[in-house]
DNA sequence: ACATCCACCTGCTCGC
DNA sequence: TGCGAGCAGGTGGATG
C-alpha cells in the first residue's frame, strides 16, 4: 500500500539504477496495466524504445521518469505495484504486468503488480520541461515539497465542507497521504478523523502537517512501511516501518501515549484507526 | 463547483 | 475440506 515515503524509496532507486540509461525493448504483458495511455499498448512500446532516461521525480504517489523527448513515462503504483530492478534472466514475476529493457544489456525496470489498479502511461511534460507531466497536473503538492504552499492549504481545507480526513486524503489539495499516514498524522495531532474542516483552527492544521511530515520522515528513515510482501523497493527489499505505526491496523492495542486500546471505526468503506482519549469524537462530525 | 460514492482488481484470512 | 464473506485501498468517473 505503498504512499509518499514508500514511492520516494522507489524514486530513489529509479535515479540510482536507470537515469541515463536508454530504453531498449518494451513489453506490455497486461493491457489493463496500460490502460491510462490512451493511444494503446503499441503506441506506448513504439514510442518509449530508444528514448534516453533524463531524470527520476515524484510528486505525491506519482512518479516520472523524463525521456529525451517532449515525455515522461508515469508511474502510479496503486495498491499493490512495484516497480523492480531486476537482471534480465531473472524469471518472470507471477504478476509482471511490463517489461522494460535497456540497450546496454543490463538490469531490466519491471512493472509488477498483482491487483493491476496502478499502471505505466506516457505523457507530455510542460513547454519548460519543469513540474510534472500532463496527466497529472490536477495533483497538488505534496508535504515535502518545497514548493507547498502551507497558507494556500490552511485556506482551502477550511473551505471545505467535509471531514478532515477526506480532505487529507484529497490529492488536489495535498498528495501523498493515504489511509495509513492520515491516521497517522491525525494521531499525531490528536485530532478527530470526523472533525470538519470548517471547524480546525490555523493551528490545528499547522499541527496536522508537522505530524504527517514527522511520520513521513519516520517511515522514509526506515526505507518505508510494509505490513507485506506486497510493497517493496527496486530491489525487492521490503520495509518495515509498521513497527513503529501508533494506531494504524493496531485495533485494540494500548496507544503508545496513554495506553487505551485504538479503535477501528469504518470509514468510507474502509477502516480509520484512532485513540479515543486522545481524539475525542467532536460532537459535530462529518464522515 | 463541490461533495460523495463506487467500480476496478486479486489474494489472503476468517467463520461456518 | 470447501466456500463465501470480508478486507486490503488509490483513483477517477459517475452521480448527487
Amino acid at each position: 500500500m505503498p504512499e509518499l515515503p514508500e514511492v520516494e524509496v522507489v524514486r530513489r532507486g529509479l535515479q540510482r539504477w536507470v537515469v541515463g540509461r536508454t530504453v531498449g525493448r518494451v513489453a506490455v504483458l497486461h493491457p489493463r496495466a496500460v490502460r491510462r495511455h490512451l493511444a494503446g499498448a503499441a503506441d506506448l512500446t513504439a514510442r518509449l524504445a530508444g528514448r534516453t532516461v533524463l531524470g527520476a521525480c515524484r510528486r505525491g504517489k506519482y512518479l516520472w521518469l523524463p525521456l529525451d523527448s517532449a515525455d515522461a513515462l508515469v508511474a502510479h503504483l496503486g495498491m499493490s505495484g512495484q516497480l523492480l530492478v531486476r537482471p534480465p534472466e531473472a524469471p518472470d514475476e507471477t504478476h509482471l504486468r511490463v517489461r522494460v529493457a535497456f540497450t546496454d544489456g543490463g538490469a531490466e525496470l519491471r512493472f509488477v503488480d498483482q491487483r493491476t489498479f496502478g499502471g505505466l502511461a506516457l505523457s507530455e511534460l510542460p513547454p519548460d520541461g519543469t513540474g510534472p507531466p500532463a496527466v497529472i497536473a490536477h495533483i497538488a503538492r505534496d508535504p515535502l515539497d518545497p514548493g507547498f504552499d502551507e497558507a494556500g492549504y490552511v485556506r482551502a481545507t477550511r473551505a471545505r465542507r467535509t471531514g478532515v480526513k477526506r480532505a487529507l486524503l484529497d490529492q488536489t489539495l495535498v498528495s501523498g497521504i493515504g489511509n495509513i499516514y492520515a491516521d497517522e498524522g491525525l494521531w499525531r495531532a490528536r485530532l478527530h478523523f470526523a472533525r470538519p474542516t470548517e471547524t480546525l483552527t490555523r493551528g490545528e492544521i499547522t499541527r496536522l502537517l508537522t505530524g504527517v511530515r514527522e511520520v513521513m520522515h519516520a517511515a522514509l528513515d526506515q526505507g518505508g512501511t510494509s505490513f507485506d510482501s506486497l510493497y517493496v523497493d527496486v530491489d525487492g527489499r521490503s520495509g518495515y516501518f509498521d513497527r513503529s505505526l501508533a494506531v494504524y491496523a493496531q485495533a485494540g492495542r494500548p496507544c503508545p501515549r496513554c495506553g487505551t486500546p485504538v479503535r477501528r471505526d469504518p470509514f468510507m468503506n474502509r477502516s480509520s484507526y484512532t485513540c479515543p482519549r486522545c481524539q475525542p469524537r467532536p460532537r459535530r462530525a462529518r464522515w
